[in-house]
RNA sequence: AGACCCAUGGUGUAAUGGUAGCACUGCACAUUUUGGUUGUGUAUGUCUAGGUUCGAGUCCUGGUGGGUCUACCA
């Protein structure tokens, strides 16, 4: 055990961790945090840095907090800070404290006032657009405001009034006094505080002026005691200010700013702005639309928690940009739905088949597996009669050679029930096949001959009066390419047409029962969960991914 | 352009100066009452040029390529 440990490597953040411990920083402590901002659904990126800090938390015996950055109330809402609670609770993470930047705005106000005190900050009246001028440029140094002097008595005054509202939006600002002429950008007297007559959602109208992130986010790690405070690679030209503001304030906590980069998957988009966009203009039916990168959707779809933990935990942590290949986040919800979904039969597109030398009304109850990966999983009885239904595509008229199922002449294996063999074949007008008219071997109920005989297809069928109906819904990917927020056309534009495609099946009657939510591999066709949209008159179910094709990839080639 | 960051098979990630490994994907075979699962095998890699060293994916320098920043968003 102990062994095993030491042989499993350390990711870059783990190495920074235990490096840290050894030398006792932090008292020994390790204190994480997931910082979201309620404007909008967690995505599948947001659960890698779930998992990445509850993780470390649960890994070193430290704490993790959940805190709501919510310094701007014009796009924060409390219905986004219920669905992260209720996501971060369904990935399997416990915070130890929940807290919100607001929580502390009395406190960043007092700091600011000591940064004022400490001739470190000024108010500014510049306007955006003069501040853009004076900012100056990557290659060119910027100007000092012509207000960068003010006296601190008179910023202390000005600034408290900026805080009770006497002025407008916009018409001053407080910034940090650093270094107009810095290559980094964001010392040149970044923004602090801004004037922003808004409701708050939770913090009502209280307040007239709102921190921005850089003062915000910093002092309510230090404030928390966070140890590690892991974001993305965007904020490394950050760290510098992060630094420098918790310095300036000897702030009682130091906490380490690490960068990791974020994750991208194939064809789909990560950015909340694009997933917004895709609800608002109705791309999707909502944030937890099954075909979304969204927590909620994949939740809907069928992903299991222990699934997406899994797969957050092969991305691994690094700080490349990368893009992970979608069959690897499909490999992980196989791996644990293999496991644990019940078999049951389901017929996607059916074609009727009459068995004519089966007994007309009988109906004979034939015992099935639910599971052969989980004995326990027990057996259920599956009702077999002369009319059945198979898959439109298990038959074919001109089989290829490679053809393992049923086509004019061949006998198959009906799965858990008799080999049957096609006589006959009855098509439509217009030369489409209809039906199939076929025999049964009675001897071989249950699926074997007793004669020894083989044969080389299985397929799964459905009676088709013991049958019932459902509304399946299968989905593909969102985007018709890898990459839609790369290169120059607008990602909407490449937005999958046959990204959702609904039919009607019919499935075993032991689905009437199936709870929403719940999950069961179809056999050969891939595993599928209740819609929440499903009732007991329309049966709905989402294909969560299909099972791997190893046909299909044969019949590609040809 | 300036500052900062990054560079290992198709993809992602290890190797912490000493045999380039693992996973996904691909391909092949075996097993199989799911063309599923499982098992076995296999292909493909250290961006480049120098330097340090007995020895470099790892350290140093230059180049190249990619990313980020230049919001009163986070």
């Amino acid at each position: 055990m102990e062994e095993t440990e030491e042989i499993k490597s350390l990711n870059f953040i783990e190495q920074i961790i235990e490096k840290d411990l050894a030398e006792g920083k932090n008292e020994k402590r390790v204190h994480t945090r997931f910082p979201p901002e309620p404007n909008g659904y967690l995505h599948i990126g947001h659960a890698k840095s779930i998992c990445l800090n509850g993780g470390l938390a649960k890994k070193y015996n430290g704490k993790f907090n959940l805190r709501f950055d919510d310094t701007n109330p014009e796009t924060e809402d409390e219905e986004y800070v219920n669905s992260i609670r209720n996501d971060v609770k369904w990935l399997g993470f416990q915070w130890d404290g929940e807290y919100n930047a607001s929580d502390y705005f009395q406190q960043l106000y007092d700091y600011a006032v000591q940064l004022i005190k400490l001739n470190k900050a000024f108010v500014c009246e510049l306007t955006a657009e003069q501040m853009r001028e004076y900012h100056g440029t990557a290659v060119t140094p910027g100007k000092d405001s012509p207000y960068r002097n003010r006296s601190v008595e008179e910023n202390l005054a000005l600034f408290e009034r900026m805080k009770n509202g006497e002025f407008p939006d916009g018409k001053y600002l407080l910034r940090a006094k650093i270094d107009m002429a810095s290559p980094n950008m964001h010392f040149r007297d970044p923004a602090l505080y801004r004037i922003r007559k808004k409701h708050h959602y939770r913090t009502g109208d209280k307040w007239n002026i709102y921190p921005m992130y850089d003062f915000a986010h910093g002092l309510s790690d230090a404030i928390e005691g966070i140890t590690h405070s892991i974001c993305t690679l965007e904020f490394e030209v950050h760290r510098p200010l992060y630094e420098w503001i918790n310095n300036t304030l000897n702030t009682t906590y130091r906490p380490q700013q690490i960068e990791m980069s974020r994750l991208n998957i194939t064809y789909t988009v990560m950015s909340k702005r694009k997933l917004m966009q895709l609800v608002n203009e109705k791309h999707v039916s909502g944030w937890d639309d099954p075909r979304m990168p969204t927590v909620s959707g994949l939740r809907r779809r069928g992903y299991t928690p222990e699934a997406i933990r899994d797969f957050c935990e092969r991305v691994g942590i690094s700080k490349r940009e990368n893009l992970i290949d979608v069959s690897l986040l499909e490999f992980s919800i196989r791996e644990d739905l293999n496991k644990k979904a019940p078999r049951v039969m389901g017929v996607l597109n059916p074609l009727k088949v009459v068995i004519t030398n089966y007994p007309e009304g009988q109906v004979e109850e034939l015992e099935a597996v639910n599971n052969p990966e989980d004995e326990s999983a027990g057996k259920r009885m599956v009702p077999f009669t002369k009319e059945l239904y198979i898959e439109q595509e298990d038959f074919l008229e001109v089989p290829s050679k490679k053809w393992f199922r049923l086509a004019p002449g061949t006998e198959v294996r009906l799965r858990y029930a008799y080999f049957i063999t096609c006589q006959e074949i009855i098509k439509d007008s217009e030369g489409k096949v209809v039906e199939l008219r076929c025999t049964y071997d009675p001897a071989s109920r249950g699926g074997n001959s007793p004669d020894g005989r083989k044969v080389k297809g299985t397929i799964h069928w459905v009676s088709a009066i013991k049958g019932i109906s459902a509304e399946i819904r299968l989905y593909d990917r969102l985007f018709t390419t890898e990459t839609p927020d790369k290169g120059d056309v607008d990602f909407k534009e490449l937005i999958n047409p046959n990204s959702l495609q609904v039919i009607k099946s019919v499935l075993e009657p032991s689905l009437a029962i199936a709870k929403a939510g719940e999950s069961f591999q179809f056999e050969r066709m891939g595993y599928f969960c209740v819609d929440k949209d499903s009732t007991e008159k329309n049966l709905v179910f989402n294909r969560t991914v299909s099972l791997k094709d190893t046909w299909a990839k044969i019949a590609d080639k040809n």
